[in-house]
Formats: C-alpha cells, structure tokens, sequence
DNA sequence: AAGTTTACATACGTTGCGTATGTTAGTGAG
DNA sequence: CTCACTAACATACGCAACGTATGTAAACTT
C-alpha cells in the first residue's frame, strides 16, 4: 500500500485543521470554540494544532489569510472586466460590500480578527482589499479622473464605510431593502473624489 | 457616624467597579482582563460584580454604555456651536474621527465591543453617534443641502469609514501626518452628497 | 424589635488553554 | 538493510479564570 509522501500528509492535516476551526469560528465564534472540539472534529487532537500553528490564535491567523485570499482572488475578477477605470473602482467596492455580506467573513475577518489580533492595518496581508483600491485610485488621480487627495486614506475610509455598511445590512430586519439603500449613498460618496472643475 | 443612604453605596460600589474595569479593558482588552484581578482593585470582589451585573459581559456592556455616553455629549456639543448645518455636520464628523483616536475607545469599543456583545448596529443605544449623524442629513435632505440618499445609509458609511480611519490613524507611524492625509479625503467623500443642479 | 430582603464575600466545581512528555512513523547515512 | 535521528503527532498534567452555590451582615420594613 502505497503511502503518500510526508508533505503531503502534512499539508492535508494543516488543512484539515483550518477547515475545522473555520466551520468552528464561523458558528460559534473564537471565544467560544473549543480547540478539543474541533481538533476532535477534524480526527486530531490539540498537540497537532500546537505543532503546526503554536496556539489559538496561530490557527486564526491562518483562517483568516485563508479567507483573505479568497477575498482578493474575487476582487481582482471583478476589476479585471470593468469597461473604464471608474467603473471598475466601483465595482470593486461595492463587490467588496457584498462579500462583506457573508456571514463568516463578518464574524471571523470583521468581527473577532480585530480584537484577536489587533487592529487590521497592522496584518501582515494588511487586507489585500486596501493595497488594492488604493492602487485603483492612484491610477484614476494620474488619469486625472480623481481628484488630488491621499490614496491611502480614500482607500481606507471606503473599505470602513463598506465594511461597516455590510454589518448593519446583513443584520438588518431587512437586508435587501438595506442594501438598496446603502449601494446609491455608496456611489454618491464616492462620486465627491471626482475631480470637479 | 451617619452612614450614607443605601442608593448611594450601590451607585458608588457599581462606578467603581465600572472604573476599574475600563482601565483594566482599556490596558489590557476584554478576554485579558481578569475578573479577579480588577475587582480587587476596586476594593471588591467577583461576588459583588455577577450581584450588580450578571456576568463578564454585562460589566463590559456598561462601560460601553458609560463611553458611549460621553461621546454623544460631546457630539452634541459640537453641533451645536456650528454657523451653518452643513459645517455642523462636517464638524461632527471630524469630531467622531478624532474622537475615535483616543486609544480608550478603540480598544473598547470599536475592537472588543463588536466582538464581545455583538455588531453595533444591534445594541440598545446603537451607537448614539448614529442616530445623531442620521438626524443631520435627514435635515440637510430637508434643506435641499443633500442629495435624496437613505438618511441611515449615509450615517452607517460615514460611520464606518471614520472608525476604520481612526484605527489606521492611531495605529500609523506618523499619526499627524496620517490624520492630516485623512481629513481631505473624507471632506471630499462627504461632498459627494451635496446636491448637484 | 423581629423578620425579610439586599449587597456583597467566600468556597467550590468545571472548563479550557498551554506545556511537558511520551510514542510512532518516516528519513538518511553507512 | 538497519540503525540512529528527527518530525508529527497523542497523552497527561497543571493552572488560571469563569460561573454558581452558599454564607453573612447590614439595611429597610412593619
């Protein structure tokens, strides 16, 4: 019977890991989820998730770079087929609102990753959500498009007023009705970068 | 000896324990802080904090409401002393911005708070700061200053974006120059609601 | 003045994290 | 091939912290 390399076993047990804690972090949240439950879950127990990942929050941090990667994987999708740069920029921020939408990156990325590991700006990642739009605005200042403000701080304070909005909408009595309301406030914000004559 | 009137001891007991834990939440986060440790300080035990609050969370609940608190007054105030309500309401924004650099709050508040009782846009007093931005642009709608935008939307952005600023802010290598880098942007975000002929 | 309630303190059980210590399986040298 | 070595886990233990159950003394009630 033909065992399968070392690496490969390794990997798949990693992965198993985050899977678990995932589902795990995503029902319950951190504090609540017990590592002997899932590591269980996952048919492992605490001293693998200690071998690999050092402690609890070694095994957050990895779910949420593991989500963070999915998240930038659709932003660049989505900017990838937008007809003009603006267009693009806003696509990109208002499909950033909607994955916000999901339940388990607000309770994992939004909600615990703050207060388990700091404050976002000073993740490794740093959100890929943020390097991105402030790349997109960069360009649409040099094209003249945008007006002459910091594309850091524009990038920053979309992505709070986008993340921010996602939590009140998907909670909302009415997340639909929320949204509908939330995506022109959106644009017409966002249409004050503009460059104005 | 006149000993003081019962209602009083209670008040006093409950404040002290209120201090004590917001310097230790404030120092140390919610999850760090222990139960033992900042009860003693104030002179008490973990009995008299489940008998006034029920549990960790009830205690944590109270300071954000006692925060929370001093953050309305001083919006109102600030409001109130503005020439016209346009500028009211830029100079309210700022004021939640600079507000949320105090450390105290975003420790508190804007990290643990969500992920301790939940998303704001949830709790009892929902974050008065959204009621009160709410309030301003349904009367500049009325004015005719602000475009037709959903009122709460609006708030729930703007909101959201000075938070996440305020923790990049605080949290930069340079936070002067990131708040003086912050401040135009979202005066130009904000001017996209102004209505256009 | 006696009974009742209230505001705490004390004591205990339980849970859950982290660490220290095995144990087994893969790997590489001779 | 085999023997040492290392890496990937499991097991066992100690400790801290939360919550609860119970005790107690002071204050209001009648």
């Amino acid at each position: 019977m033909a065992h399968k390399p070392r690496k490969e076993m390794i990997a798949e047990t990693r992965a198993k890991l985050i899977a678990a804690a995932r589902k795990a972090f995503a029902e319950k949240g951190y504090a609540e989820a017990s590592m002997d439950d899932f590591t269980a879950e996952a048919g492992l127990t605490r001293g693998a998730l200690y071998h690999h990942f050092g402690d609890k929050k070694g095994l957050f941090a990895a779910v949420v770079m593991q989500i963070d990667g999915e998240m930038n994987e659709q932003l660049h999708a989505i900017s990838a087929k937008a007809p003009t740069r603006w267009q693009g920029f806003l696509d990109e921020n208002l499909g950033y609102l909607e994955m916000a939408l999901d339940p388990e990156i607000q309770r994992i990325v939004l909600r615990d990753g703050p207060a388990v590991l700091g404050d976002p700006s000073l993740w490794p990642e740093t959100m890929g959500c943020i390097t991105t739009i402030t790349a997109s605005v960069e360009r649409l200042k040099a094209e003249g498009v945008v007006a002459n403000v910091d594309a850091e701080a524009v990038a920053r304070l979309i992505c709070g007023a986008s993340t921010y909005a996602a939590s009140w909408i998907g909670n909302a009595e009415n997340p639909q009705a929320a949204l509908a309301s939330a995506i022109p406030a959106f644009k017409a914000l966002m249409e004050g970068l503009l460059l104005r004559p």
